[in-house]
DNA sequence: GGATATAATCTTGGATACAAGAACGTGTCC
DNA sequence: GGACACGTTCTTGTATCCAAGATTATATCC
């Protein structure tokens, strides 16, 4: 068995990305390479490998000699990138209308069954949303459409983990997902990019106002608010040695007032 | 003049990248940090951290303990490349075929111009091309959208830029720009989308099979290639220090027989 | 010559050392 | 209190060091 190359590093890349999902690094907080270095204990060799790549993506600013910083929130990007996924779901979605054997029955064992046997938990069929709209892409075969979908995916997903808070939005999102593959399985190409655009759209617009109200919440109260969404989030499993409350993160500095 | 943050990586990454551009590294071509460390004069550190920018972007592998390599060419790959581009321009295409002051007044002047005054050098049109399709990803106005193209638009590059060789193809393309534009300001979108799918899969095709030659002649003719194709294309005017016939990098290692 | 065991050399990944300068705190002056 | 000067501490970017093991070269045996 050989080892994988630049272990540290790549579990490094999870992790901290995984901090931005679950709200322990903030839109705007400040960090240095040592803190977190310290914090994983490692050095800042692997640290350094990670943060670039994630703000290649995306994610971070870094400042010279001056340390790093969470980009704030944009909404205008976020609209952006939800009309990009639109774009390649809804092309993805023509496509498979186009053709009688569409690989979707793993899907439809999931949305489809019935009622009673609903997935009801938040963060569970948060999980499940993304793998049904990532699936939807992958079924069409472009393995680059695939992958610039999951990026995108989860760029997003800082806001999308808050859409499937009550029940009104669990259900409609299992009665639109299963119309959708109806639609798709009866090739009603118009009919399903239709529906699927106003679903990307509903939910973009439910993510938001929900997301301001717990950035909002976070911001007031930081240990619990962190707290309560690692709890809620759950996704860090990892061996994480000495991570002591990570929003004491922005130390002296101040965080940056961005929403 | 605060500097810029990571200015050797940043400068390695955009040089090493046209090394690829330029078939100084070959596909399969194997090559270690401290051989590149040397060439461009800096520590490993920086090579590094472009490396492994460039590794993300599907450019490198790289094995544990025993070297780098370049990418094998995977044309299945390059296909879905050139949908994914074409999936995202016919969208922007589409958008623009509906508003009436499309911002294309600079493409106008570049493409619509008599023929006396068209430009005739390859690499020029080459370069006036690739600006051609992205502006217009561009003027739809999504950045997302636009920074995803031009991602998709440099990993085609090293097909693209031979596809303008012969003065028919250069004609070819100043024809079609202009028929495309003509639609755009016209509103005439599915005539408008059908002619840049065309033009998308016959540049696709032409590319390929001049590139299949081309990587042919640099496989047998190593140096006198390299050197053709250095000055044919002249991407890297930097302050290249010492960079001895790139091509002898292989060393003792041999090549990946990769297409 | 050809195969095999063994030693020398290379290579990456991570840790550490260092330089230049940015951020910060403190003392001083008004 | 507020502004400014100055010295300390901190931070990133790059170079260097080291460990583990992959690769190559060499010696040996047949």
């Amino acid at each position: 068995m050989t080892r994988q190359a630049n272990q540290a590093a790549e579990e490094l890349y999870r992790q901290i990305k995984n901090e931005i999902f679950d709200f322990l690094l903030l839109p705007g907080d400040r960090f240095t390479e040592t803190e977190l270095a310290s914090r994983y204990g490692v050095s800042r060799t692997p640290v350094r490998a990670a943060l670039y790549r994630l703000k290649h993506e995306g994610y971070f600013d870094v400042q010279f000699r001056s340390g790093w910083s969470v980009k704030p929130f944009d909404f205008v990007r976020f609209d952006e990138l939800y009309d990009l996924r639109a774009i390649l779901e809804i092309t993805a979605v023509e496509r498979l209308c186009q053709i009688n054997d569409a690989p979707l029955s793993a899907l439809a064992d999931t949305w489809l069954r019935p009622p009673a046997l609903r997935e009801n938990d938040a963060k569970t069929v948060a999980q499940l949303d993304e793998d049904f709209h990532c699936m939807l892409v992958e079924a069409a075969g472009n393995r680059e459409m695939t992958r610039v979908n999951s990026e995108v995916t989860e760029k997003i997903r800082v806001l999308r983990r808050f859409g499937f808070l009550t029940q009104e939005r669990i259900d409609t999102t299992y009665e639109e997902h299963a119309k959708l593959l109806k639609l798709i399985q009866t090739h009603r190409w118009p009919e399903a990019s239709i529906l699927l655009r106003a679903h990307i759209v509903h939910n973009k617009m439910e993510a938001r106002k929900i997301t301001i109200h717990m950035l909002h919440e976070a911001r007031e109260s930081s240990l619990s608010a962190a707290d309560e969404s690692r709890d809620h989030a759950g996704a860090s499993t990892g061996p994480r040695t000495t991570i002591p409350a990570a929003r004491e993160v922005a130390g002296r500095r101040k965080r940056a007032a961005s929403v």
